[in-house]
Parts: C-alpha cells; sequence; structure tokens
DNA sequence: CGTTCGATGCACT
DNA sequence: GTGCATCGAACGT
C-alpha cells in the first residue's frame, strides 16, 4: 500500500528512519522500475547549513516550503538529478534526500538508463547491486528527471509503498558529500547493505572528519 | 591502499 | 564568477 501524505508530515528524522525498507516505485509508459530504499539523508530547516533551505526562500527551493510528500528534485553538478522526499508541515523547509536502492523490479530496464549514461560508453554492465547505488545513479537507473519535481508521492506515477519489507539494522552517521553540518548524524542506511554508497576511500574519509 | 580531478549546467551572489 | 547533497577514472604510494 502507498504511505499516506501525512506519513510525511512528522520530524525529519523520523521519516527518514521509517522510509528505510519502503519501496519507491517509478511507474512509465517504458516500464516500471522499483526499489527497496536502503540509505538517505535528512535536511531539516533553514538552520540546517546543509540544507538547500538555508538561504532562505528561493525558486529552487520553493519545493521545500510547500505541503510535504511531495517530490523535491534537482540538478546537481550539472549532471546529477537527486530525488528528494518533502517532509513536515509547509513552512518548514526540511527533506529525506534518497541516496540509495535495492533495485526490485525492472533491473534490465534500470541497466538500459544507466548505460545511457555518457561516462559510461564501452564499458560494462552494471551489476545489480550498484544499478541505484548512490542518489545520481538512483535517479538516472529509475528514470527520475526534473519532471518529477513537485510530484506527489502518495498518489501518481512516483509512489512509495509500505508493507512488509524487513530493513535489518540501521546504521546513522554524517551526511555525504556536504562542507558544512557535518556535526549531525543525518544519514540512515541499512547497515552493511551492498547497496549502500559511500563505498570508496574519499567518501568514508570525508565521513570520519 | 590513498588522493586528485574533469565532466557539466545552473542557481545564486 | 563561484560553488555545488556526484561519478568514476587516473594516478601516487
Amino acid at each position: 500500500m502507498i504511505l499516506p501524505r501525512d506519513f510525511y508530515d512528522r520530524p525529519t528524522l523520523d521519516v527518514a528512519r521509517d522510509l528505510i525498507g519502503k519501496l519507491l516505485v517509478h511507474r512509465l509508459p517504458e516500464g516500471t522500475a522499483a526499489g527497496i530504499i536502503v540509505e538517505a539523508e535528512a535536511y531539516i530547516g533553514e538552520e540546517d547549513p546543509a540544507c538547500h533551505a538555508a538561504v532562505g526562500p528561493t525558486e529552487r527551493n520553493a519545493p521545500l516550503y510547500g505541503p510535504p510528500g511531495r517530490a523535491y528534485v534537482y540538478l546537481n553538478y550539472g549532471l546529477h538529478d537527486m530525488m528528494n522526499a518533502v517532509t513536515e508541515c509547509a513552512g518548514h523547509p526540511s527533506a529525506v534526500l534518497i541516496r540509495a536502492l535495492e533495485p526490485v523490479e525492472g533491473l534490465a530496464l534500470m541497466r538500459r538508463r544507466r548505460a545511457r549514461a555518457p561516462w559510461r560508453k564501452g564499458r560494462g554492465p552494471v551489476a545489480d547491486h550498484d544499478l541505484c547505488r548512490g542518489p545520481g545513479n538512483l535517479t538516472r537507473a529509475m528514470g527520475i528527471t526534473l519532471a518529477d519535481n513537485l510530484r506527489t508521492l502518495w498518489r501518481g506515477q512516483l509512489t512509495i509503498h509500505g508493507g512488509g519489507v524487513s530493513a535489518g539494522d540501521l546504521a546513522w552517521s554524517p551526511r555525504i558529500g556536504i562542507r558544512v553540518g557535518t556535526e549531525h548524524h543525518w544519514r540512515v542506511a541499512v547497515a552493511g547493505h551492498r547497496s549502500v554508497s559511500g563505498g570508496n576511500s574519499s567518501r568514508r574519509k570525508r565521513e570520519n572528519d
């Protein structure tokens, strides 16, 4: 069953924790892709220096100020679309970044989309557990783009479902790839899961700062 | 094992 | 003009 709108209208850290083990589903004419969320990060309010809302309301971060339960998708490094779930009541700009999935459905479609990336030209197929490993890889594999910005997650073609999935032990750690706000351990992941990002050494160093 | 860096586009100052 | 909530290859030790 699809998670209701109210699921997202709660403290962001609770939402981040509870999103682990849930199923992200994207239905398109070319096929359906789905995966279990195994890694996420919380970005909480204007006081969080790493949150896009830290600079106050702008055109780009407007979705954060809107109602919870919608997607906030933005382009990062000119290359990667990042997908967040907007949380908390409207006016408190917060969201959860979806960082990694364990692929469940549409793996062939995911692999085709990943292979389409220019930098993968001439390289071998992506392993199953790497298809949705990392926020940029995840959106590419799932076919999530800027066109999905502001989409409702509780109905429509991009949805998050609950039900029956055991998440395993959760591990909290500093968020990845940011220069500020690293004192907060607002990244949550299934401990030891193969599809969790941050596997390379430079990431690990930043994590331990 | 470790660190560095290019690709690539746009919001923000 | 600057700086990214990244990815993955290249290179040093």
